[in-house]
DNA sequence: AGTTGCCAA
DNA sequence: GGTTGGCAACT
């Protein structure tokens, strides 16, 4: 590369802002051999160091032209000449925007250091005064940044730094209280209650949540990181998520790993979870992953998205899902009762509401709103004026988002960002104006104001060609506030003759008025449900080669329904297959066909298999070559789900045979004649009474087969053993008859012996008073709040009854083979059953279900080889039989792992295939059969004055892998709420069994426990645990234990009568759940010493181990499920910002 | 109903 | 850049 002298970019090696002084970059024989060194680094890396004057003034031309909106006139891009007077005139001038570039100039002395000190003092001015929008700074190895701040390849690159400022974003300091005659009908504020028309309302309180820098901060909070840390999530070779600790290096989405790497040394790179090409699960993996051979799993992020939903749900009754990481909410109701709340005398209705108008507002606001939170946007003259009764609307909107995103933080521990408005795209423009963790209101008088921070492309669905036309043919001109523009110069009659689409005038008249009221779409599940990949080289080059990707697209699409049919009661089926193929030339293809619904999971994913050959044959025949060149080698290729339909049961039939596919392709459809009925799953006839059990046969079955499935260990293992042989990788082998009976009483001890508080000194009391208070604190908010809080979102209910007892019993009975293939009914449980129903006079169903455990060992952190050893539960063998015979230590090694005593000087033995990590880890997983577990609990529970203990699928709400119904009938806690669920705790302790945290597959506070896990080290004179790694430490080696709590599903007897448990909406039971662990802490903090402990098997693995409490951990909340024991991540580099420890970050941080 | 293109995160 | 998802317009 030709290297002039002047005109030289620096980048130092760490990527941030070069000092002149220091680094100078020539031609080769000018740079010296550390120049030299230098060079190759960015050469390989692909930053372009060395740019023409002309080239900058192209880019800034480019820059001028594109998405940004920028005023290069008023100063040079040429950072030397901006003086400090030129930048205070920014201020005055009201630029739109700002736009400079960090070029370096040709004399190596110029002082570019002073002018970034002056831009960065005025930047965090601005910042502080006005609501400035800043985009993320540093060096870019792209042309630009479009108007989100990703890095946009549009040809040459450079290195180049924008921000943006704008003005009228000035947060004042006072609000004004100015009541006038109001503009609203009590109709207007009656039609706030009312979720059909709130939207429409005048008063409408529309909210937009956003959460920040999304999958980063998933990834940051999976690996128990801090919002300081500087997460990027990777995808290949480059970044789709930047968290804004990395943002503040320069780091944008869409870097590759090499720049963010050069920007940041310090970077924490978490790679998406991949399939690899033939297995059947997704993963975090410890390495990079290559395209040729893997394929993205964004189902975390979607997991985890709809678990947020939930949770939103909870707290808001109508909610819109627009995309995984936002969601907008209709606030009406919540206002409405607000209102009523703070101004008593609006309760009173006239006769005529429709005619009548509303009060005016009070001189003086309640107290409750005098407080804000976040920024208001001005109306005139920096001043927020309150004078109606739609700016209480929106205080009170204001306040509200501000209750849901410390909710939020609190239960799931994201920071987010928050808009309030009239309608869906204010709010949205609102949310997205000030980043992260802050939240803006614009009232309705403001909206003007607030527009002329934004182009027109910044509406949502104008940022295309669309938006670019529209401005073309208005003759807008990009930058010069083009919405007051269009706003003030054109009427609905001039912009549909302008347009010429009727549809897109209005709604670009009302767009820009901020008055295009659209219904919040109470869907939150998907309508479509997609696996993609594109194919990079020839490694696609005909039809055979595709045929491996497809099985795992579909693995991908099942195990997707899998999640969905757990976490949700009604069970949604698609009718629909699409496969989609695009070749060299771009050009892309789909077809598409219909098939029945199928109730097995497995079925459909046999269905699909067969499907997507037909499609690809059907367009492989269809493929016109001659116009689109031809279809292999292929580019890019993805099967996707649709037509969902659900599977309601049997009162749905009939609508089900309806609306459904063509008749000919159903399933045969379960016909009800007389007592009896035919089952759709095997078309067998039988009677009504067993109905119910005989749809849980097929249920477990359904589960069986798609739960039970190698596990990561049986998987490494088998690839080690076969290592070079790939021959049947991607099919899982059959299972081994291993019962692994010393982890299950070991499992089964710890579960006894942890919750027993009390046997530990170290840890106590304190602890428990600090989780004590906090609990208080959100009572105390919610009550402050409402007092229908609890309904609103999942928040500690109160005590219930004799939970503990259930783990009190170590005499746990085996369970018999329930693997028959054979319909029976009773099944292989039949003596059992019988024997509970003879006990108590209920009917009752059994329910199989197998689960998956994860068991994460932590054996050091020395970098010593780890040895690997494996070992995993029989599903099939006969329980009783099998858990006398443990499994030791030689017999491990002898399938195929070793013991590495040297690490286990503190009696700990290792199980389980383990996995070392880049930083010194290790990782076991295991399948327990939990139902080995779950029965000697039930059977405990059964002793303990239950009545019934066995819940039908249908009631069993199965959000959790691992998991049980437990119908308790009769047992009731204060509030005469019902337990009937039951869950699995993953228990984190050290060596010396102190307790470190809870991982419960739901609902885990990642923060909490983060947080409780510092204060225990700090405890043990260790120091803060900042980062995964230090969980590594070999002072805190960690086991996950498994405990069991219980929790909340709608039980017969709910669904009969009108039982005082709210039936089953997420967010009650979620907020049973919790109440639940709270019950748990408290009885064990009461020194509940009832158990019986399997000792011999705990002295086996902990032989001399204090037994530690619980009692801090009850109450966190993590929810990365399925392989999310695997705590590795591609991690580039230690942070070595890392040393403060995590603040409690509030929301609050952000909002002054 | 199937297919494509656009828009978005 | 890659991997998703929704939707409208067209066939
Ligand atoms: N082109 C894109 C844009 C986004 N995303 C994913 C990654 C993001 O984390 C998530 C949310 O997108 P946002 O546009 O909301 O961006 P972020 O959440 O990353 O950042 P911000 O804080 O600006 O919202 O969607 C993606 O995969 N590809």
């Amino acid at each position: 590369m030709h290297v002039p002298e002047e005109s030289v970019a620096r980048i130092n090696e760490h990527g941030k802002i070069p000092d002149p002084q220091t680094s100078h970059i020539g031609p080769d024989e000018n740079i010296g051999k550390e120049g030299q060194e230098r060079r190759r680094v960015f050469e390989s890396c692909e930053v372009p160091f060395v740019r023409h004057k002309e080239e900058v003034d192209a880019v800034i031309q480019k820059v001028h032209k594109g998405d940004f909106v920028c005023d290069i006139e008023t100063f040079s891009h040429e950072p030397e000449v901006v003086s400090s007077a030129q930048l205070e005139d920014l201020d005055r001038v009201d630029l739109a925007c700002v736009a400079y570039t960090q070029v370096q100039v040709p004399e190596p002395d110029t002082c570019c250091d002073k002018q970034k000190t002056l831009v960065r003092e005025r930047e965090s001015k601005l910042s502080k005064r006005n609501g400035c929008r800043l985009l993320p700074r540093g060096v870019c190895d792209f042309f630009s940044r479009n108007k989100h701040g990703d890095s946009t390849k549009t040809g040459k690159k450079i290195t180049i730094n924008i921000f943006t400022t704008r003005k009228n974003l000035i947060t004042p300091h006072t609000m004004l209280i100015v009541p006038s005659n109001s503009s609203y009908t009590y109709q207007n504020l009656l039609d706030l209650n009312n979720v059909e028309r709130s939207t429409d309302s005048p008063l409408s309180v529309i909210g937009h949540i956003d959460i920040n820098a999304y999958f980063a901060q998933y990834e940051q909070i999976r690996l128990g990181l801090t919002p300081q840390d500087p997460v990027v999530c990777l995808q290949w070779n480059s970044l789709i998520a930047v968290s804004y600790a990395a943002r503040e290096y320069g780091i944008s989405r869409m870097d590759s790993l090499q720049t963010a790497r050069l920007k940041c040394p310090d970077v924490v790179v978490a790679h998406t979870a991949v399939f690899k090409k033939g297995e059947d699960v997704w993963k975090y993996v410890d390495y990079l992953p290559e395209p040729v051979d893997h394929k993205v799993s964004l189902e975390p992020y979607r997991r985890e998205s709809r678990k947020m939903m939930r949770f939103f749900k909870g707290f808001c009754d109508s909610v819109e899902k627009a995309s995984v990481d936002e969601c907008f909410l209709d606030l009406g109701r919540m206002v409405h009762r607000k209102m009523m709340e703070l101004f008593p005398s609006l309760r009173e209705i006239p006769e005529n509401p429709r005619d009548t108008m509303l009060p005016p507002i009070p001189d003086k606001l309640p107290p409750e709103l005098e407080e804000t939170h976040g920024v208001f946007i001005p109306v005139e003259n920096d001043a927020v004026i309150v004078s109606d009764w739609d700016d209480i609307a929106m205080m009170i909107g204001s306040l509200l988002g501000y209750e849901l995103r410390r909710k939020l933080k609190k239960e799931m521990g994201y920071t987010t960002s928050f808009g309030v408005g009239r309608v869906k795209t204010v709010a949205k423009l609102a949310s997205d104006f000030k980043k992260p963790n802050e939240q803006t209101t614009v009232f309705n008088r403001a909206i003007d104001n607030f527009f002329d921070n934004f182009s027109l492309t910044d509406f949502w669905s104008m940022g295309g060609k669309i938006g670019r036309q529209i401005l073309e043919t208005l003759q807008a001109d990009p930058g010069s506030r083009e919405i007051r523009y269009i706003r003030d110069n054109f009427s609905l009659a001039d912009l549909t003759r302008e347009l010429r689409d009727p549809q897109l005038a209005e709604r670009l008249y009302r767009m820009v008025r901020g008055e295009m009221r659209q219904p919040i779409k109470q869907r939150t599940d998907v309508k479509s449900m997609g696996s993609h990949k594109n194919f990079r080289g020839n490694s696609v080059s005909k039809p055979e080669d595709i045929l491996d990707w497809f099985k795992v697209f579909i693995v991908d699409l099942v195990l997707r329904l899998q999640e969905l049919d757990d976490e949700n009661d009604a069970k949604r089926r698609p009718t629909k297959l699409t496969l989609y193929m695009r070749n060299r030339a771009s050009v892309t293809c789909s077809r598409q066909c219909t098939f029945p619904i199928i109730r097995d999971l497995d079925e459909i994913r046999r269905k699909c298999h067969e499907l997507s050959l037909k499609l690809l044959k059907e367009l492989e025949e269809n493929w016109d070559a001659q116009r689109h060149g031809p279809m292999f080698p292929s580019t890019h290729g993805g099967l996707a789900l649709s037509g969902f339909q659900e599977l309601s049961g049997y009162s749905r039939i009939d609508e089900m045979i309806k609306s459904g596919p063509r008749r000919e392709q159903e399933e045969p459809p379960r016909a009800v004649t007389g007592d009896n009925y035919i089952c759709l799953q095997c078309g067998r006839e039988l009677p009504a009474s067993e109905r119910t059990e005989h749809e849980d046969y097929h249920y477990a079955k359904m589960l069986d087969s798609t739960l039970n499935k190698q596990s990561y260990g049986e998987r490494l293992l088998h690839g080690r053993e076969k290592r070079g042989s790939s021959g049947d990788a991607g099919r899982p082998s059959k299972r081994t008859n291993v019962v692994d009976v010393q982890l299950v009483d070991f499992l089964q001890s710890q579960a006894l012996g942890l919750w027993n508080k009390g046997k530990h000194k170290e840890d106590g009391e304190d602890h428990a008073a600090e989780e004590d208070k906090s609990i208080c604190k959100v009572n105390g908010v919610r009550d402050k709040w409402s007092e229908e809080g609890d309904q609103e979102s999942p928040q500690p209910v109160g005590r219930l009854g004799n939970t503990h007892t259930l783990l009190s019993n170590s005499q746990w009975v085996g369970l018999g083979n329930n693997d028959k293939d054979t319909w029976s009914p009773g099944g292989g449980e039949e003596e059992d059953v019988q024997t509970r129903e003879e006990n108590h006079g209920v009917s009752h169903t059994l329910v199989w279900i197998h689960a998956k455990l994860a068991l994460v060992q932590n054996l050091g952190s020395d970098g010593c080889e780890n040895d690997q050893t494996h070992g995993h539960t029989d599903t099939t063998a006969n329980q009783s039989e099998s858990s006398s015979e443990p499994v030791n230590n030689k017999q491990r090694a002898d399938r195929g792992g070793k013991v590495d005593n040297t690490k286990n000087n503190r009696g700990l033995e290792r199980v389980g295939q383990t996995h070392r990590l880049e930083n010194g880890g290790t990782v076991v997983e295991e399948i327990v059969v939990t139902r080995q577990l779950l029965q000697r609990l039930q059977d405990h529970t059964n002793k303990q004055s239950v009545e019934n203990l066995w819940l039908t699928s249908e009631q069993l709400a199965p959000r959790r892998r691992a998991g049980l119904a437990l119908d308790l009938n009769g047992v009731q806690n204060d509030g005469g709420l019902v337990l009937d669920k039951f869950g699995v705790n993953f228990h984190l302790v050290d060596l010396g069994n102190r307790p470190l945290g809870v991982l419960e597959p739901v609902f885990l506070d990642q923060v909490s426990w983060r947080l409780r896990h510092e204060r225990h080290t700090k405890d043990h004179q260790q120091g803060p645990c900042k980062t995964q790694s230090q969980w590594n430490s070999p002072l805190s080696r960690v086991v996950v234990v498994v405990v069991c709590t219980v929790g909340r599903a709608v039980t017969k007897e709910d669904t009969k009568s009108d039982h005082k448990l709210v039936a089953g909406n997420e967010s009650t039971s979620n907020l049973l759940w919790r109440g639940l662990r709270d019950e748990h802490r408290t009885q064990h903090r009461n020194g509940t010493d009832g158990q019986t402990r399997n000792d011999s098997a705990d002295e086996k693995l902990h032989p001399r181990s204090n037994r530690g409490d619980l009692d801090d951990n009850t109450n966190n909340v993590n929810n990365h499920r399925q392989h999310d024991t695997d705590f590795s991540t591609f991690r580039v580099c230690k942070p070595t910002k890392s040393q403060t420890t995590e603040s409690t970050t509030d929301v609050e941080d952000g909002d002054h």
